[in-house]
DNA sequence: CATGGGATTGACT
DNA sequence: GTCAATCCCATGC
């Protein structure tokens, strides 16, 4: 994956990252759901303007913007679009592929459909924290890779996103269609 | 300087 | 289905 890829409007890079695979080795699973956030609405971080929150989701494409949610869970989310405009990619759940025993002794005891299946929970399995936040995910610790030949032809299904309370409306939740390891069932359904 | 809310999860009823 | 845990940071006084 190169730089290109990401600096391209949020939505394109968000529906184009499923069946992509995040590798924070020797953990690594395959996105199968992702959500687009942008500063022209209320539900991104970034809306508020340029802080020093906010300075990762402005500055360059294809770097990670991870923060703790509700003082427990870290989110990481892959930063896109030319610097000076706040957009991001949250990876919101994986399908698990290298790494099984790891995952498990991080996550405790749980069902495979269960190691990944939610934005905090695949960074709790893969070991992501918040010091990576601003890390290079082409050549840093983390990195998304292109899809594995048996994902290139994946269905994407667009829906309203989860967890928020402000444009709540707007389909920019993309999922694999039929995928056991999503964190919800999809909200609406469309084509890709 | 004090306050309140949030892109969540998991335990309990 | 309901609810607490927990903390960074934007906002307001």
């Amino acid at each position: 994956m190169n730089t290109a890829f990401y600096d391209r409007p949020v939505l394109e890079v968000a529906r184009d990252l499923v069946g992509c695979v995040v590798t924070h080795s020797p953990t690594s699973g395959v996105i199968v759901e992702t959500e687009a956030y942008h500063d022209s609405e209320p539900a991104c971080h970034a809306f508020v303007g340029l802080t020093a929150r906010t300075r990762v989701l402005f500055g360059p494409p294809g770097v990670a913007y991870v923060y703790r949610s509700y003082g427990i869970h870290a989110l990481l989310n892959a930063v896109t679009e030319p610097e000076g405009s706040g957009s991001a990619v949250l990876i919101r759940a994986l399908e698990p592929l290298t790494g099984l025993a790891l995952m498990h002794e991080r996550r405790g005891l749980e069902r495979i459909e269960a190691l990944c299946s939610g934005p905090g929970k695949l960074t709790q399995a893969l070991g992501i924290g918040l010091e990576l936040n601003g890390s290079d995910l082409i050549r840093g610790p983390v990195r998304i890779s292109e899809r594995p030949p048996q994902w290139r032809s994946v269905d994407v299904s667009a829906g309203t996103r989860v967890g928020i309370s402000k444009a709540i409306e707007l389909p920019w939740r993309f999922c694999a269609v039929g995928s056991r390891f999503l964190s919800q069932p999809p909200g609406r359904v469309s084509v890709a």
